[in-house]
DNA sequence: ATATATAATTATGAATTCATAATTACGTCA
DNA sequence: TGACGTAATTATGAATTCATAATTATATAT
């Protein structure tokens, strides 16, 4: 018998957990603030047994911080939170590229330059957003095309916490151009398969990305927002 | 107000899974076995809501698999999860590597050192128990001088979880060797700060280590016993 | 008015209860 | 005997309840 066509209802503390993950990695729960437990229950219709099992999850996850006896806060992301997460990312980041030049197939490569050129029209459009929707694309497919599982959770779990600091507004001409530029040694280093080449640009990409994300944090009522 | 000193008991879930996670751990509760829910919270004398809340967080760890409806199980460890986990580890141990090489204090290096010589000792004496107790004191000693919590964190979650296959019965007197040769390089990286070099050495014996587990797996009796 | 002590309220952590799904035991019939 | 269907049992998921900790409101004294 084979089991993978079973019919298996999600139980609510996962479908919760996407639920509080979106909310909090969209910031409609904002870093500091305190996780409004009976009101999200309500919201749900849900107990708070399966609430605050999908909680407890998330903490592990490092979105919210419980507090014994005072309820789960959402985390904040301190500078020092990101110098930590950050050198981690890139060494994931750049293994997905090691790892997706050795099995990429010649159909994903050309699904990546569709969403790359795709991303450079916006590029030129200057539309902020769907350029980060179509750059979000390609790292995804890289990472797809790794086709590592561990690799895959791991670098989620970071890029959702390290996407909620919405740096975005902060990015300067001067940066944007050059991270172009980076996703054009991308494309160029994928369709080679230069695996070692592919993962020091993604590594340098990261750390350029760090850096806008620095100056976001470094602005005064970002911080305030962030870290009080 | 320094809340630093404030008197906070853990609760109940985070005890539980500390526990659960060394049953799991060391073997107590092999792979594949059903979770005995109902036992473990007479054991442990707790009511299962905190249970429950440990092993939905195991479950994200990937140390528990949750059947709905049907309840835990111990994961079982297949080659293929190995060679998913095994590239992760090694990006992970090389950027603590290279990190370490960054930060590391004098004090530090003599103290890896020490634990390095000690290791020495238990491989003249064919003391199979000390050598990995010390070998794995070395590495965390390595991701403490790291100094990065995000990266603890998630080597360790992955560390546990390769431990748990004990692989050690079957390292080869060849095999043997070359890990303390490689040791031996480990150190003298250290000891020069020579990050990259030290993140291409302890790449290299993860990479050696992990043919030992695959040989491990490969033989058939445990191959029954992780995988049925 | 401000600080402190005490009472009322609320929120949290965890045990218990309850509805339902899954499993096992039993009985029937070929 | 063994395949099938049904009843009894057990386990699971989630709601509810309950004891206690934390917070807020109120009263008292300086």
């Amino acid at each position: 018998m084979n089991a993978s066509e079973s019919i298996t209802r999600p139980s609510l503390h996962i479908e919760l957990l996407g639920r509080l993950r979106d909310l909090i990695i969209e910031g409609v729960l904002p870093p500091g603030t305190k996780v409004p437990e009976r009101e999200l229950c309500e919201r749900y219709g849900v107990s708070r047994t399966p609430m605050r099992e999908a909680l407890k999850v998330l903490a592990v996850d490092g979105l919210v911080w419980l507090e014994p006896n005072r309820g789960a806060w959402v985390s904040k992301i301190t500078i020092k939170d990101l110098e930590e997460v950050f050198p981690v990312m890139g060494a994931l980041e750049a293994l997905s590229g090691e790892l997706a030049c050795e099995h990429i197939t010649d159909d994903q490569v050309n699904a990546i330059r569709k969403l790359h050129l795709e991303m450079i029209e916006h590029y030129k459009l200057r539309d902020l957003a769907k350029y980060f929707q179509a750059n979000q694309a390609i790292h995804e497919a890289i990472l797809e095309a790794a086709n590592n599982s561990e690799l895959t959770t791991m670098y989620r779990s970071l890029a959702a916490r390290v996407r909620r600091t919405r740096y975005l507004a902060n990015m300067t001409d001067e940066r944007w151009e050059k991270a172009v530029e980076e996703h054009e040694q991308i494309l160029s280093a994928l369709e080679n398969r230069h695996g070692a080449e592919l993962a020091q640009i993604l590594r340098q990409h990261l750390k350029s990305k760090f850096e806008t994300v620095r100056n976001w944090l470094n602005s005064d009522q970002r911080v305030k927002q962030l870290t009080e």
